[in-house]
DNA sequence: GATTCAAAATAAAATAATTATCATTAAGTG
DNA sequence: CACTTAATGATAATTATTTTATTTTGAATC
């Protein structure tokens, strides 16, 4: 964890910013719930119980520099709000979601499986791909079990 | 084009709903403008061209209406606002997108291309699909092929 | 054709998310 | 240490969208 925030900070480094504490506190935010796809708001109150001094508008200014050097991705599932999500590190693309249609979960993919289908692109469209986004909505394993129980009943 | 709003008539007639001259006139917009990627703002803009008395209001729900009903999707590029996209007649799913991030076009993909990744996700991940979301974020032909040239000179 | 009734439309206000402004503070740098 | 620049915090402003209250519309019935 400390060396990834380490890495992080030579990231920034190397553009010349600084890991401010404010940054720092958002950083470890990301890092301790990588799990999440919080939104600006949510990182806010996490960040808060911490460092309750820091302001709503730096978080933002926060998310949209880490947004900028790729540490982190802005995803939006189509609820109002853009959600931030950690990129792995030294994944070249952003992870797939399955966002459930029953309970709203998101799950993530981390496997690539778009290699057959960005290679096609490439070639027939001439099109050069820097990045993607693919969302399948759905219903989950969870919810897709529970009612194979109730069914069964 | 009037079978299709005929068709589309039927399709809201089904779900007890009515095609109102709003309605009609919203649907109109997007079956001219089917090229483009409109916001709501944008569909108002156009609408009001002929129906000057219509509300934004009644755009907006027009086209929540439309979205429930999946005669169009709605879709986020991650700029503030949401589209609107016709689907294909009959299509099954979404179609992708090619979002170029020189300069800003939406091209559109049709064909599926992702009936593997799709077997795969439902086999390893247990998640039962019903839609999806795929964009890529790269450079067009056409901005591609400009460099290309500039490169020549 | 008049009447009734529910769905839909309008206009305006409210809400939610995000961004901009600006005074203040912190962090380097000469 | 003075000076310049970058970053922050509080708040106001903006933008997109939704809700509310009220009016209109149009089909169905008398």
């Amino acid at each position: 964890m400390e060396s990834r925030i380490d890495r992080i900070k030579k990231h920034l480094h190397s553009s010349s910013y600084k890991l401010t504490p404010q940054r720092e506190a958002t950083v470890r935010v990301l890092l301790e719930n990588e799990e999440d796809h919080l939104s600006a708001e949510d990182v806010y109150l996490l960040v808060k119980d911490k460092s309750p001094e820091i302001g709503l508008a730096t978080v933002y200014r926060t998310l949209e520099l880490l947004t900028e050097l790729k540490i982190v991705d802005k995803i939006n599932f189509g609820d109002g709000v853009s959600r931030y999500d950690l990129r792995q590190e030294g994944a070249a693309h952003f992870h797939h979601h399955l966002v459930c249609i029953e309970c709203g979960a998101v799950d993530e993919i981390q496997d690539d499986l778009l290699e057959d289908v960005e290679a096609i692109v490439e070639r027939d469209w001439n099109f050069i791909i820097k990045d993607h986004r693919l969302t399948f909505h759905g219903i989950c394993h969870r919810c897709h079990d529970k009612t194979k129980e109730e069914t069964a009943k």
